[in-house]
Formats: C-alpha cells, structure tokens, sequence
DNA sequence: TGACGTACTGAATCTGTGA
DNA sequence: TTCACAGATTCAGTACGTC
C-alpha cells in the first residue's frame, strides 16, 4: 500500500503552496499522491439578496472564486485540475471531491470521462442546515462527496473495520451525518467574522481521512482554504501537500496546522457519531400505506373524530391540523399527544396510533440487524 | 397552473403506451404535461439494453469494449430521451429522474445543458439497503434524485405546506428516508419472483406527487415498468400516461392500476398553500365592518401605532400607507407582512389582522358550502 | 450558579401578480 | 418588458446577557 510513499523525498510534504491549483500541481511528480482531497468552488451563480423572515440578510457565497461566466468555463476548469490531479496521483490513489447540485453532477461526469473509476457517492446529511426561507425548494440539507478511484483496476485502500467500528459495529453507509462547522471550529478574523465562507468540518475529513489513507499516506488538497484537510491529516499522521492561491488563506491554515497535535503511535480512533434520533413523522407512516388515507381515526371514547389525509394531516369538518394540533384544538385544550390520543380500529380493537410508531420502528431495527447478520455472516 | 390541463383531450390519458421511449414520447404534442417522473435504465453495465436515439441497437461491445464509446452511447440516449422529455413538459413544469452513481452524473449534466433548472437533489436513504458483501466500499445505502424546471424561469408547483405537514409541520429537507419495496407490494409472478429488478416503492411516489403536482395534473413516465408511477398517480387523482417497451410489463402495470381506488374528492386533498388562498384586500374587511374605521392599530409589542381610514389605509401621524408598506416604513425594514404585523384588541387580547381574514375566509367558505347545499337539495 | 430569553448564523442557484 | 407592490417565509444550534 501507500505505493507513494518512495517517492516522498521530492515532495514538498506538510506545506501549503501558495498559487493556482493547476499549475502548482504541474509541479509535483506523477504518482506521488496515495489521496486527494478536493473542495472546489461550486459554481454557485446566487442572483439577488437573500433574507430571511425576520427580514435578516443572509451571508451569501459572493466571493471572486465562485464566478464562472458560464458552465462550458466551469467544465474547463473543472476538466483541467482533475486532469492534473489524476496525473499526480498514485495508481492505486483515491480522489474524494464534495459539492453540492450546482456541480456535482458536472464533476462526477468529468471524473468518469476522465477514467476514474467512482466508487461511492457519499452523502454528507447536515444536522444543521440553512432552512429554505421563501419555501419554495426542499430544504438544501446535504451535500455530496463522490469517492474514486484512479482507474477501474487500483488496488486502492479502504479501511473497512475502522469505518464499522466508527458506526457501532455496522457497516458504514454512504449518508452520513454531521453538524455544519460552527462555534470554537469555525476560524474568525479580528472582528469575529468567519475567515473563510465554507469551511468543512473537521468530523468529515476525520472519516475521510479514517476510511481511505493510512499512517503516513501523502494528502493533496488542492483547495486548502482554511486547512482542514491539513489539519487533520496532521492530527491522524498523515502527511499532507496543501494549495491555496489566497496568502492569507494559507497563513491562517499554516497556524491552525502548528495548533494540531499529531496522535500518539497508540492512540485509538473512536470517535462517536452524533446519533440521530429515531424520530417517526407521522405521515412516514401514511405515505408507506400502514395508515391508508380515508382511515377515520377517534378518540378512545370516541367523542371526536377525524379523517387522514395524503399530507398527514387530520380532517375534521372545516378544521385541518397535525396529529397533535387537531386534537388539542377538538378538545379545547392547549396541547395533545396525538401518538397517543388518536385510535384506529384492527380487529375489532382500538388501537393508539403510538402502536403504528412503535411496529414502524421495530421492523426499522430488525431490518438494521438483518443486515448486520447478513454483513459478519 | 396546469397549464397542460387544457390540452388534456388530445391526450392517451390514463394508459401505458408499448413502445420505445423516445419515438413515442414523439407522437405526444409539446407542453402538454405537468410533470415527468422517469426512472432510466441505470446501464454502463447492461449494454444489451442500450439503443442509439434512432432506436437501433448498439453493437454488442464484449471483452476490450471500450469505455468511453459506452459512456458516449449512454450520454446520447440520455440526450435523446431528456429531449424529448422537455419538449413535451409544459413550459412550467417539472422532471423527477432518478438513479445512483452510476448514471446520475451523466443525467445531471445533460439536464443542465438541456436547459432544465436544478431545483434539488433529493436523497433516498434506504432503511433497509442490501449490504455491501465484500467490505471494500460504503454500503451503497441510497438512490439520488433529481428535481428540475423546465427553464429557470418556469413558475412550477411546490406545495410546500404539504409537504411541511408530511414532516411533523418543520420543512421537509432533501434527505428523505423510506424503505424499499418489498412484502405484498412488490410484484410478482407465478413462481413466487419478482417481476421487475428495480420496482420503486409507493411511497417514493406518493411523496414526489405530492410535492409537485396537483389533482387532475398529467404526469408522463417514458420508463414505466410495472407502474409505480400510474398506480400512485391513480391513487391520488393525478392523470397519467406511461410507456413501457416490454408487453408483460405494461399488462402487469395496467392491471394494478386497475386495482387502485381512487382517493374521494374530499379525502385526496392536502394542506394548502397560503399562496393559493383566495386573497382577501385589507380593504374590504373595513368595507364589511369586520374592523371599523377608526380603529388604532400596534404591533405585537406596542411600539408603533396606527389608524384604520375607510380605504383601508392605515395613517400614523404625516404617513399614510397599505398595512404593508406604513409597518415597512415604521419598523424600516425593507418589507413586512402587514397581516401578521399589525394587531388589534378583542376582548382584552392583541390579535393579528390575519385573524380577521382567516375568520372571513371560514365565512365565505360555509357560505359556499350551504349555497352548493341549498343548489343540490 | 443556573434558568431563561434574545440575538445571531449557516455553500441559497429562494415570489407572484397585475398594470 | 419593466415596474410596483402585496405578502409569504426558518431550523438547529451557539453565544451571551439578565435575573
């Protein structure tokens, strides 16, 4: 493994080279890569300002190098430090490149042209996103990263058991789930504004690095930025080759990279997932058809009733509501349990919709364990 | 909206048409329906299935095929059918394509050039994903799909507060979490397997329905296979016109179909958006009464204040303005809701205008109700 | 010290209608 | 086509001040 790590004599190792991406990387050796990390601009073409309903304008991503006239030039750009970067890359490299709708779908096109050989594509769930403020989208709460290899047949690496043992012993997925980089992570300048508008959390690059390097592997990013890429192939002993064109960028990532301190020779990696809350929406439950819609639900005494709709949403005559609302509100009182006060008839019987959640999640945890058996089987 | 309703009678409505994709997507006249969902053959491996744009078979590639004319050879089918597909979208409407990593790449990056416009990437988290056997790459846990106008300007349909309401009433983000099909909804056939390798589960289309069409819209699947698409467009009133190549196929769709009931008129609809609500002018609240002339007006917090005058502008001392534009100027923000910003006094209590309207719109909708009555008995 | 309330923020392609 | 204007719209956090 680590085929590049013979070469690292000539390389400008645990740097940050200030300059253009492409012609910086034109002066690294072929092959000398074993991971590249990529964090390119996303081409994001915002048009007006944005606020939200308290009227608060949001900080957008209006920066110089997210300006491209048009996709043929993005798709040049794109095309010309993929090419680089695939060249400096080892055989049996992997390239990891993140973004979001607005470029994902041109990079991942390149990517295959190009001859990498894609391996994942990995969904970053955001915890915390920024809400859609008109309401006219879903809400943006992800971004993708896809994973490949340098060609179909590289024997490339993948740290398989540390990634299961990172998720309780199951078989990592290609979601994850993290929090946005915010409070003591997020650098600030002087005034305690952000220093650079999207900055990666550092729980992203952990796995990636985790997943796909080992001790000592070389990592290009050649779009530091900040430096967490550096930052925590230090902290995980990696090596790195940064490159930023900003010389500020690159002071900030160089004092930031001094701050890290690499891990002890035995220290074991185990860092927890934020778990995600087994939360149940209620119209989960009617749009997987365990509640059709039409079903007339009741209160146990059966004293008020209602009707289920496409949306989730309880009927009631002119009234329409949540689970919740529409309960408290038939009863006059300020708030209701609809889990638990609403009833549907099996059988005979009446049942609290509470019984629904309750199956709902059981068949999610024997699913979730089948497969665990079906994976170390 | 629904702009292709009007068109409706020169349609196959409610049929699956045999055939191949792109010739007879042809015979369909332009702009003539609301939204497309497709679900293409994901390929690059089933080159057997994979035609050139004038329907001819391509060559049977084997042992030293080379790559990159395959990747072309999906690119122009792609190209073709995406075509076809956005010649006949009405100018407003909207195209759901699904796939992995595969094809998705290609797929977005022809959509762009098309000219469609990426309204979301959405993200279907399998709960119960088949494992990843062999431990060399993350287990492949989710499809992705893609949501898109048909030109950046199309004015199409999102029905947010539906979608909010199947969410426990916070937005609904782009990550969305749903089984597979599986149990008694996936088809099968006489010997107990199942008829289609990639058969998409209801609830997929329940929600992708939901969000972006609306009942008595026409919704086109050029890849039907065994009819997801129809049955749950049947389901939930939409009208649908399928194509599908394979005869068993489209006999096997055309019999569920025929087995859904349709959801009743009362039942099938969903949370309104407040964008369609019959919109009610400040004006004639006065006009009725419902607040008289004189009435002084504050904001929740009583920091502003202001006079009703018989056309329904408010005065507040030299200004004079729509309850919008005097709460904008007193609080000088750039905008402002005059509906929910000014409030007045009921019983002891500060209530919001929109009080006010909503209790006039009840009024006029029993009005309606009692006259529909009235007009039947 | 702790509980509570207010302010702020994050890669965002973020309105619709009618004159 | 442009302009004016009605009016619709937010979730999960962190940080900090007050009581």
């Amino acid at each position: 493994m680590s085929g590049a790590k013979s070469m690292s004599m000539e390389l400008p190792l645990d740097q940050i080279l200030r300059g253009e991406c492409v012609e910086t990387m034109r002066t690294l050796p072929s092959g000398s890569v074993d991971c590249v990390f990529a964090d390119p601009p996303y081409n994001l073409q915002l048009r007006g300002e944005l606020r939200r309903p308290d009227d608060s304008l949001v900080d957008g991503v209006d920066d110089d190098w997210d300006k491209f006239s048009d996709l043929q030039e993005y798709d040049r750009f794109t095309r010309a430090w993929l090419t680089e970067a695939r060249r400096v890359l080892h055989k049996d490299g992997t390239i990891w490149v993140i973004g979001s709708y607005h470029n994902i779908f041109r990079i991942g096109a390149i990517l295959q042209e190009l001859g990498f050989w894609i391996l994942n594509d990995i969904v970053w769930r955001k915890s915390n996103p920024m809400p859609n403020f008109r309401g006219r989208r879903f809400t943006n709460a992800h971004e993708t990263l896809i994973w490949a290899a340098r060609s179909e047949d590289s024997r490339y690496r993948f740290n398989y058991q540390a990634m299961k043992a990172l998720n309780d012993d199951v078989q990592m997925r290609s979601d994850w789930y993290l929090p946005l980089c915010t409070g003591n992570e997020r650098l600030r300048n002087e005034h305690g504004l952000k220093l650079h508008p999207t900055q990666k959390p550092e729980s992203l690059l952990h796995r990636v690095l985790l997943a796909s390097t080992t001790v000592d592997d070389v990592v290009l990013d050649p779009f530091t930025g900040t430096g967490t890429t550096p930052a925590m192939a230090r902290r995980l002993r990696r090596r790195f080759i940064g490159i930023e064109r900003h010389p500020d960028y690159v002071e900030a990532a160089m004092s930031r990279v001094a701050r890290e301190t690499p891990l002890a020779d035995d220290a074991v990696v185990t860092t927890q997932d934020k778990r995600e809350a087994p939360r149940v929406p209620f119209g989960s439950l009617v749009e997987r058809g365990l509640l059709p819609v039409g079903t007339v639900l009741c209160d146990k005494k059966q004293r008020v009733s209602a009707t289920v709709s496409p949306d989730g949403t309880l009927v009631s005559g002119a009234k329409r509501g949540s689970i919740h609302k529409l309960g408290a509100q038939l009863t006059n009182a300020p708030s209701c349990n609809g889990w638990t006060f609403w009833h549907f008839e099996r059988n005979g019987e009446f049942l609290p919709l509470d019984v629904l959640r309750q199956e709902s999640l059981e068949q999610a945890k024997t699913t979730a364990s089948m497969a665990k058996a079906a994976a170390a089987g």
